[in-house]
DNA sequence: GCGGCTATATATAAGCT
DNA sequence: TAGCTTATATATAGCCG
């Protein structure tokens, strides 16, 4: 579509790549909102250029959760489940994490350290760096 | 840019609305395709059709959660409810936790431990109670 | 690097089957 | 109804200031 036929591939020159990706974004926005007035569709487009700018497009009369929630139904993909299993995951690792140096804290606070013989450090270490829960150390 | 110039507003022909649907689908997702190629852009693109039928783009390399995480730093809007966000600020929370116990723990097992005296032991108690971050307790 | 300017490449509205 | 075709409308690549 212009003065000379482009194969689809990453433009190596940054600052084509730039210009082009700021005339395509500009393309790409009007075709969005057109398909979305003219056959009634709802739309979203998300567009984040590799100077990290970002630009949307959501059609009128709809918002972008809408459209993710529709997106969950018609897929059978989860968005916000997925992203909160992940995150449910994440605190449960890191609760267990946690919960492991507590127990070491407490041992080391709690006896008289110099009692601490080598032998047990070293077990101690070991067991934090292998993140083990609730294991005792014999107090 | 066809054999008439048309308006852009709802086309009333169900099925004609439908066969520019279809069409133009195709148009848009190719361009989205392509911006994404040349440009090196992040691109989200979905589309739901009067019928109700889903059709999507999501870059390479991506995925749509990624672009949403993004969307939402970049907009500065919530999408994930308040349930979720009060999961990211348990997760903030615990990791603070968890990193002022690593800290510490580091210095407990890099140092002569029977070299701390009771002092040390409180201070470092102190700490880890307040969840304190990044404090040194002199090594 | 940014905003116009064309020549061309593409997309697509109508038609046709 | 769904494809295929073709004349036109658009988009845009390469340039220029």
């Amino acid at each position: 579509m212009g003065r000379g036929k482009i194969e689809i591939k990453r433009i190596e020159n940054s600052s084509n790549r730039q210009v082009t990706y700021s005339k395509r974004k500009n393309g790409i926005l009007k075709k969005a909102k057109e398909i979305s007035v003219l056959c009634d569709a709802q739309v979203s487009l998300i567009l984040f250029g590799a100077s990290g700018k970002m630009h949307e497009y959501i059609s009128p009369s709809t918002t972008l959760i809408d459209v993710l929630d529709r997106y969950q139904r018609a897929s059978g993909k989860t968005l916000w489940d997925a992203k909160h299993e992940n995150l449910s995951n994440e605190i449960d690792r890191i609760k267990k994490e946690n919960d492991s140096m507590q127990i070491e804290l407490r041992h080391l606070k709690g006896e008289d350290i110099t009692s601490l013989n080598y032998k047990e450090l070293m077990n101690l270490e070991e067991a934090l760096e292998n993140g083990l829960t609730g294991q005792d150390f014999g107090g």
